[in-house]
Order: C-alpha cells, then structure tokens, then sequence
DNA sequence: TAGCGCCAAAATGTATACATTGCGTGTCTG
DNA sequence: CAGACACGCAATGTATACATTTTGGCGCTA
C-alpha cells in the first residue's frame, strides 16, 4: 500500500472527511456509511472508522443509534459558539489576573501585542493583513494558556477547533481590508487592554473585555453573511453553516 | 459469541475500562496496550479500540503518538473543571434570563426546586439524601438545557461527565449529613433563587448565583479531602486524582 | 563514555472474512 | 384491506491475518 499522500490512511481518511464537511459536501444531517466512504477513498473500512472517531472528537460529528451523522450548524450555534469562545477567554483572563499570569507568558503575549500594532501602517490601506491574521491566532492562543489552567486551555482548544468559532474565522478579507480597518483597530485596542488588565490584576476588567472582543467576531459573522449570503464566500467554511 | 452481560463486546469494553480509570486501577499516565486489554477482557483488539475511542471523547483518555494513556488528573485540574461548570452554567443561567428561558422548561425546573425543598425535613437528620442526590442532577441538568442553547448544554454535559466534576460528586453522604446540613440548606437556596433570577431576567445575577453555586461543590471536594484522604472514600472516583 | 545507527520484537495500522443486527418489503392470513 | 410475520438485504460488529511503524537495546565508533 505505498501511497504517500498522508502519513497513514486513517489520516487521509480524516483530512478528506474533514475538508468535504467544511465544503459543505457533506450536509449536516448526513449520514456517513462506512462501505462507500471506503470505496470513495479506496481503502477499507478500518481507517475510515478510526478517521469518522476522531471527527467526533473535532465536534464535526456525531455518534448517531449505530454509524456517525455529520452535526448540523445552525446561525444560532454559530452564534453561541462564538458566545462560548468569549465566556472561556473571560474566565481565562480573570484566572490569570486573579492567580498572577507567568511572568514569560505574560511577556510572550506582550510582545506578539507589540507585533500586531506594527501590522498597521498609517494609510487604511497599509496594512499586513497575513501577519495581523496568524498573529491575531498567536493571541488567542497564548491567552488560553496564560491562566496556566490545562482544564480551559484545553477546552478552549476545543471550541476553537470549530472552524466558524476560531477568532480568525471571519476576519475582514483583503479586499474589505479598507473599509473594515476601524473593526480591526478596535480589536487590536481589545487585545491591549486585555494584556494590561491582566498585567495589573484587574480579574473582572479582564473577563469583561475578552467577552466584548468576542463580540468583534460576532460581528464580523454578521457581516460577512449579510453581504455573501449567496455569492461563493471567501471565509471557507461558512458553507456548512446550513440555517 | 453468545454474550450476555453487555448489549455488546464494545460496551463491555467501556464499562469495563472506565470502571477501573476511576477505581484508580488504571493510573494517570498509564498507557493502554491494546493486546493485554483484549486478552483480559476476552475479545479481540477491534471492540478495545473501539471503546478506547470513545473513552477519549469521554475525557478520560488521551490519544499519544500512537495509542492510549489515561488522562492525569491533579487536583488543581479538579478544581478547574469545577470552575468551568460554574462559568458554563453561570452562561447558561445568564442566557436563559436574557433571551427568555421556555416557559415550560423553566415550570419544569420550578417544580425540581419545590421538590428539592421537600427533602428537608424540621430536624437535621431528618434529610431525603437519595432523592436530594437525584432531584439535585436534574436541576443542574434542566439549567443546562434552558436557555435553549445546544452549544452550551453540549460543552455542559461534556464537563458534568467527568466524575468529579459533576454537580453529585462530592455531596455529604449520609454519614456527614447531620453535620453538613447548613451545607445543603445553602445550596438549596441558591437553586431557589438561581430560578427566581432568571424569571426576573436578572442575567448578572442568575450568572453570579450560578458560579457561587459551583463554590458549593469546591468547598464539598476540600471537606471529602480533609477528612478521607487515607481511608477508603465513600466517593466515588476521588482515586484517580493523584496530586 | 557518549552518541549513533541498526536490528529485532512488540505495538499499532490495515485489510478482509464472517457474524450479527436491524430495518424494509413482500406476502400470507384473518 | 389491515396487520403481522418472515425473509433478505444492508449496515455495523467482531475476529484475525498480515503490514507497517515504533521502540528499545545492543554494539560499534569517535
């Protein structure tokens, strides 16, 4: 079985399923047989269930009576997925106020801060939206861990696992870049001032401003949906959002 | 294969290795073979495999490189957990009061609270610890589901599986009842006025109430902790946190 | 002696045959 | 015609043989 297209097929299996979800290939509702789905990727059934396991781990689907059903997105779960992400990133950031967040963490965070205030040039349109987008991730990430709590990192890693519930997911493309640059300065004064109050051990101010700047997601949700409803999204994966 | 003593060789596996993470036989950090597995519990490797999957969606296992270990519980991950379902259900109790929780689900956990208050007799010991136990995890279960986000009922049950994070785990059993009453008393009324705040649409408060709530089931945990680190615990699963 | 590489065995990954179960459909009977 | 039983197909459940990968130890060399 020399196929190199993956480290093992049980990972192929898991990439393609994953990706014809997000596509939206696969509806929410669907059931998965493990026979065609083995004949489609022509391997055997094994992998495939092992692959359709994992993607219940994912929170992509779900353990029907017997077999997996893809799990159906609606706008509200989208909605309260995003709630969710802004209530762990609170209780992270009160935690690490109220515990005292590793002074290398802290510092680690600081910096990528600093990194994405040079993402802004002057001119609206002067922007380094590649830097801003993985760095904006390097945020997120840090402070799910900056509490030093393995029980909400972990969970937060979850959430975030969803992909229309990642705090890049709808972040103002290039061609929006200009017109939507006040949503981003916003979020980036969000992201400082969470660093700070977590810095001076604010636990509530902490918690407040990491649920508003959820918010900043929510409504970049809006918008995207409001204008790309029927047009091929740029944002991958609002295809599997089905209300 | 004419098996009897689970509906199959599956769900054998999973009891069966789930009773003994928590019995502590099988310790935090513990890698699970999969042939030694199958040849203990008398069947092939493919059911093991299987159960483990899903212990792992439980929280209970960990995938590693290749294989599984038993997730290590400390006793600052035991509190943790205890905080999230104190922010989750404080989410949850928030949601419910400001979208409008269902009429009938918030009936329905009236008449749990009503039920609660009727397991307390005039005397102390005069308490009705099974229906208490029982009546207490259908509230939690019913402030799960009524702010009618299935987002956050997911992630709550998800939390509430681990054993020691459950709202039961670590209640006063009967021994302690006597002198542990003010205990349930306060818990008692914090249900009561968890339900009267989300039918004021007091979301702040229903929040606030509901993560006081969870500090119930902490200051239980120190109590059973204190008291019975030695000798055999009358709880449940307090074996397989290590720290 | 520390580090490197190779080999063997042990563990997981995969395919496949067979078992069992559950559901739909057809027919038979009242 | 309605209901129920039985049959058969299709799906998952399970066992097992074989493939591949991982790992740990041994011996070699610098």
């Amino acid at each position: 079985m020399t196929e190199a297209s993956g480290s093992s097929h049980t990972m192929r299996a898991l990439t393609e399923l994953r990706q014809r979800i997000l596509n939206g290939d696969l509806q929410g509702g669907t059931r998965l047989l493990e026979v065609p789905l083995a004949e489609m990727l022509q391997i055997s059934r094994t992998p495939v269930r092992e692959a359709m396991s994992r993607l219940v781990e994912e929170g992509l689907l779900e353990r029907a009576r017997s077999g997996f059903v893809v799990r159906t997105f609606g706008l509200d779960d989208v909605i309260d997925a995003i709630e969710l992400r802004g209530v762990l990133e609170g209780t992270a950031a009160r935690l690490a106020a109220e515990r005292g967040a590793d002074p290398e963490l802290l510092a680690k965070i600081t910096v990528i801060v600093a990194e994405l205030d040079a993402c802004f040039g002057d001119d609206p349109g002067d922007t380094d939206f590649d830097n801003y987008s993985r760095l904006n991730a390097d945020f997120h990430h840090a402070l799910a861990h900056l509490a030093g709590s393995k029980v909400i990192a972990r969970e937060l890693d979850r959430v975030m696992r969803l992909p229309f519930a990642s705090p890049s997911a709808f972040l103002p493309d290039k061609v929006d870049m200009v017109s939507r640059r006040h949503s981003l300065d916003l979020a980036q004064a969000q992201h400082r001032e969470i660093v700070a109050a977590i810095g001076d051990r604010e636990g509530a101010r902490a918690e407040a401003l990491a649920r508003e700047h959820a918010r900043t997601a929510r409504r970049d949700l809006e918008y995207v949906i409001s204008r790309k409803r029927s047009l091929t999204s740029p944002v991958a994966s609002i295809a599997l959002i089905v209300d």
